[in-house]
DNA sequence: TAATTACCTACTAAGTCAATAGGTAATAGG
DNA sequence: CCTATTACCTATTGACTTAGTAGGTAATTA
């Protein structure tokens, strides 16, 4: 399940991008057009801003702007990064080795085609599509 | 996630259906086969045979069975039953319609677009496509 | 009657979720 | 330089979920 750090996150890239100005955009406004709690978004912001889909600045005017044209954004990266797994089952993600049944369990591959087409399908999702 | 009680069910489910036999299957034996708790799976189990995916017997010679063929059981109807939700966001799961944004949500269809193509996958697989 | 099985209720330690609290550091405008 | 405004940082918390464990009772067969 999506939690609300993914929701909220993908909600704070909408918002930003309909903003449509080159201008920093304060968390606080962010916040109150969609009623979330602006110190829970806060987390939230930092891992997007430390992994660059994000730019930040400081102090007066400060705030966030997106990195990139919103077409070039996919849902994907947005929920990998603020959910820390996409996954189905821990099995099939990468840093998580630790089935030792891995090799003769039955219902491996049918994990990894699940996993692998929930990818695609938030990797071809761009978030222009979302924008008013 | 599908965690483990959705996991171990199916292992459960698979382990009665390679047993082969018209005879009833005791939880001991699969938790030893499966090297899972017992107790653990009785819990699992429970929800099985109440929603007649099993049939149980009590006392010796007792134990669990299919209630169809292994061909006639999909993923979906298993994992669901144990996992109580196999939706992505709780929106989209039909007895959850807290969301007053749903109407306003610019991502709510695509959610419902995933949740529909997750519960297809899992309803196209078959317990039979895991037998030995 | 004894052994074996499923079924039942309650409990728990550890972890996650969704925040909240209370600051410090950076920056721009006056 | 001062002050307001902003992002950034660390710690805490109550509620809930997960993955079991504990200790029984009821049903069934040999």
């Amino acid at each position: 399940m999506i939690s609300t750090k993914g929701r909220y996150a993908l909600r704070v890239m909408i918002d930003i991008a309909e903003q449509n100005t080159d201008n920093f955009i304060a968390l606080k406004d962010i916040a109150e057009r969609q009623g979330i709690s602006k110190k829970y978004l806060e987390a939230i912001v930092k891992k997007l801003v430390d992994a660059k889909l994000l730019t930040a600045v400081s102090g007066k005017n400060g705030g966030y702007k997106l990195a990139k044209a919103a077409s070039k954004y996919n849902l994907y990266e947005i929920l990998k990064l603020t959910e820390g797994t996409l996954s189905p089952v821990a099995c099939v993600d990468n840093k998580n080795v630790k089935c030792q049944r891995k090799n003769l369990c039955k219902t491996y591959p049918m994990w990894l085609e699940l996993d692998n087409m929930i990818s695609k399908y938030l990797k071809k999702r761009k978030l222009s599509e979302f924008l008013n």
